[in-house]
DNA sequence: CAAATTTCAGGGCTACTGAAATAC
DNA sequence: CGTATTTCAGTAACCCTGAAATTT
């Protein structure tokens, strides 16, 4: 079968175009996808993170986590402490401006969304997404575990 | 919505597994993907072909190409001539190793898909093969354009 | 002269590993 | 002591751009 028909081969096409929508519209303001899942995680739990915490919950690597906070944190968006119970840790919290930047990243995210699905009729993305949920298996934790 | 329930981070994962697949079956004979599409191209192409022409059947930068013919020729599957016809170019073609090699990494390839389509069914496999070609658009040559 | 081909140099993003420093 | 956290250095694969050298 030629490369071009495997399965493999669209999958990796299809989440090209995707992530090609998705960065277009967070580098428009000057953003990236790390950026984007960092402050959803520190956005959506109250209680401080540390960055494991944060590498767990965000699906990230510990050297991606360090890297984005760090331009993060030059950005103003957020805040890196020592924790005063462990001072191994880092205790990470969102600024304001975080706040108000996760909003417009979540925003432009779910535009992305629209933009991929466009091709699809309503019933068949339940369908189609049923099943990209169940080839993710446990690296997305939508499907059958999570 | 959190992050990873937007369909563009599950096909970033669905893709990402199929490619673990793709990949572990590869790195087993020390090849990589670009090999596999490098080969394929050669191998369905009597005609000798071109670096760009090679590049434009396999959807590769022509630096990529540059980079994996090298490697394929050190090791025996390739060999480049400079055309006769055309000093600019270079004549690429199989060698008798590179076609067996290519017959070995094909066999993988098929494996692979069998392991990343194993969640769905028979039935369900057409749909989402469906789906997910019209979500590449025209960036796999399966979808509703070529 | 302009255009095409190959090659080199280099970068960006994603994912990851090893090792050091520090603190528990 | 061993373990955990952060950070730095570096790698691999993939996708891409600019520019040089050569030839048409």
């Amino acid at each position: 079968m030629f490369f071009a028909e495997l399965p493999t081969w669209v999958l990796s096409q299809a989440h090209l175009r995707a992530h090609s929508i998705l960065t277009a519209k967070l580098v428009a303001v000057g953003a990236r996808v790390y950026d984007h899942r960092i402050l959803d995680v520190l956005d959506r739990n109250p209680e401080p993170l540390s960055q494991v915490g944060i590498g767990t919950l965000a699906r990230l690597d510990r050297r991606d986590v360090t890297l984005t906070l760090t331009t993060l944190e030059e950005d103003g968006y957020v805040v890196r402490r020592p924790d005063p119970d462990d001072a191994r840790r880092n205790v990470v919290e969102l600024t304001p401006e975080g706040r108000e930047r996760q909003r417009l990243l979540a925003a432009l995210a779910a535009d992305a969304q629209e933009d991929v699905l466009a091709p699809l009729d309503a019933d068949a993305r339940g369908d189609f997404l049923g099943a990209l949920a169940l080839l993710a298996g446990s690296r997305s934790l939508l499907g059958t575990e999570a």
